[in-house]
DNA sequence: ACCGTGACGGCAATCGTTTTCCTAGTTTCC
DNA sequence: GGAAACTAGGAAAACGATTGCCGTCACGGT
């Protein structure tokens, strides 16, 4: 056979359903008062020629599409995707589609993607990607709610989902004082980068907290493994002792690993290394596997959606909401990895 | 301002402007015979109420939606979102919106997929994701075209865009004999994998192609750094001297690339080292940067998008369509990193 | 003065579905 | 036996946009 030349439509149905369009769509959606008898007719009918509604012209009629956009405005990398695959999941329950829109970091690109979403009248959008500081709204007025999900709107009054970088930092610092270490180091991003930033200072605070400080002053440099092997040489230059190293990313933890073994130094015995991301690829090839603060992008993006779905439903909730982190334990900080409960 | 209440309708413009709904819908399309102070008008009434055209009511009208939908089976990883970006991009160009459905390799999940797209009168569907094997077709007899993009379909007659791994394969070997080394071992991933087969396969033939053979058999493992350290270790305990390792990952060449370091070896002195995937991850974090082969796997989603495009609008390119790779040259197979011409 | 001819725009059908109203039977009950 | 009360299903009006077909002007030529 070759493929099907058209779709069925409901007039189909109702014609080899003997019965006329309206009776036909009640007996498919179970309105009105049919007889058992019609209303399996008709479905059998609609098996037949397997007919599926046509989601355009139901929409033209209910003023809803069960639609809505997604734009990631860098573009798509290893922060956006969970976000992306978290929202799907929940709006796929809500039987909800989405429509993916790459901006690639072009304004222009972006307001033609807005642009087409309204006129596909999508229910509502979710912007994500990765940003150094919250962006500017994606619109002004947009006859549809937006939530933003990892990166966050400028605007207070949106709506907005970004991981607790601070909270998690904290939990960082909180495991190292667990397992007895006192004398951290810090090694993270660019300075002029936000997450390095709320890093830092919510690690220091914490310190000061039990009345205790960084052993220096945070290490800002790059993301990399590079960077994290070059901040260990200052590091162990610099003749400070110190028992532990928290890092900014899982990338600059490894090279900081690799640095310190070349350095004679043995993780965790004398010195307890952390991450940031929790990125199965680096925390799996670190030797030994890396303890890390996992942002739950996934369900970030999951809350996002929900938020939006409930926006969509007439129940917005403005603002900015921070997603916790999750601190997962790994050989780099504890010997056995069994799991340390937090105090 | 509130957000606005509701979508203007081209008959809230055409009341605007003073005009009927149909000389409305004529001025802004440019159709029918209008004055330009007309047309002018309607256009300045259109913009003053921010309307757009509801895309449901017009393809109902057209047939089209100028929508395809993208079905990625695993959920989407490393080796998806490239084709998915290409492909997205392609489409985007020709004024499509796409939407994205994560099957998690669930076959009900998938089945239901394909209902909602059709439901919603896809113009075509693009298939990706990562499998050992080719997949089953997603459905039979579909109203619409189907291109299989990095995967591909079980039934030869369905149109898959799949890299060509045997020319990549064969593109590392020829750059190891360019570059004067004879002595190839190779290290990949599981047996059971397609992926891992090809490759060795291929290798294999280019050497004999020159008289020669792979100093050892092909070591099959996994993709992992953890296999690339084993697998030297394997290969110095069995005293073979080599002089290059190809590598079926970029993970496993790091690892390999690793334990060279760690025994001694100088790559690329004593022995070069060429990796599969080019993954950036993984290359720039490699010392010295890894030579690889790029699966040019957002090309692919492009041509793959393309494919598609001509498909809809009625030529079809039935069959296995090989995509090339393309070597990527770093330091761990020449000392400077210029790039290497191919014989 | 009359007809022909463009130019301009309105009318209405159309796309596929849902939903509201209505009509024609069939019961039911007094 | 006749009116009321249901029941089953049909007819038609939306929803928003496009488009083919017509009517109505104004103008020019004879």
């Amino acid at each position: 056979m070759g493929k099907l030349e058209r779709h069925a439509t409901i007039a189909d149905v109702a014609a080899l359903a003997g019965v006329s369009v309206g009776t036909a769509s009640k007996a498919l959606n179970g309105r009105g008062s049919l007889r058992e008898e019609t209303r399996m007719r008709v479905r059998e009918a609609a098996r037949q020629l397997s007919f599926e509604a046509n989601a355009g012209a139901r929409s033209l009629h209910s003023g809803r599409t069960y639609t809505v956009g997604m734009i990631t405005t860098d573009t798509i990398g290893r922060f956006s995707i969970p976000v992306l695959m978290g929202a799907e999941d929940a709006l796929g329950a809500g039987e909800m589609s989405v429509f993916l829109c790459d901006g690639r970091d072009d304004p222009i690109r972006e307001q033609y993607y807005v642009k087409t979403l309204l006129s596909r009248r999508v229910d509502g959008m979710i912007v994500t990607g990765r940003r150094t500081e919250a962006r500017a709204p994606i619109g002004a007025n947009l006859p549809v709610p937006v939530v933003y999900a990892f990166i966050s709107s400028a605007d207070p009054g949106d709506c907005s989902v970004v991981p607790d970088e601070a909270g998690g930092a904290r939990k960082a610092v909180e495991h190292l004082l667990a397992v007895g270490r006192t004398r951290i180091a810090h090694i993270t991003g660019p300075e002029h980068h936000n997450s390095a930033r709320v890093r830092a200072a919510a690690a220091t605070e914490r310190l000061a907290e039990d009345g205790l400080s960084l052993v220096a002053p945070p290490l800002f440099g790059g993301w990399s493994e590079v960077w994290g092997r070059q901040a260990v040489g200052i590091l162990l230059a610099g003749r400070t002792e110190f028992d532990a190293v928290f890092c900014g990313s899982d990338q600059i933890a490894r090279g900081v690993c690799d640095a310190l073994r070349a350095a004679g130094r043995r993780v965790p015995q004398d010195v307890a290394l952390i991450g940031f991301d929790n990125w199965d690829v680096m925390t799996e090839a670190c030797q030994p596997p890396l303890t890390s603060i996992d942002l739950d992008l996934e369900g970030l993006g999951r809350s996002a959606a929900q938020m939006l779905l409930a926006a969509i439903n007439g129940s917005p909730s403005p603002g900015r909401h921070a997603h916790p982190c999750r601190l997962v334990v790994r050989e780099s900080t504890v010997r056995e990895s069994t799991t340390v409960p937090l105090p």
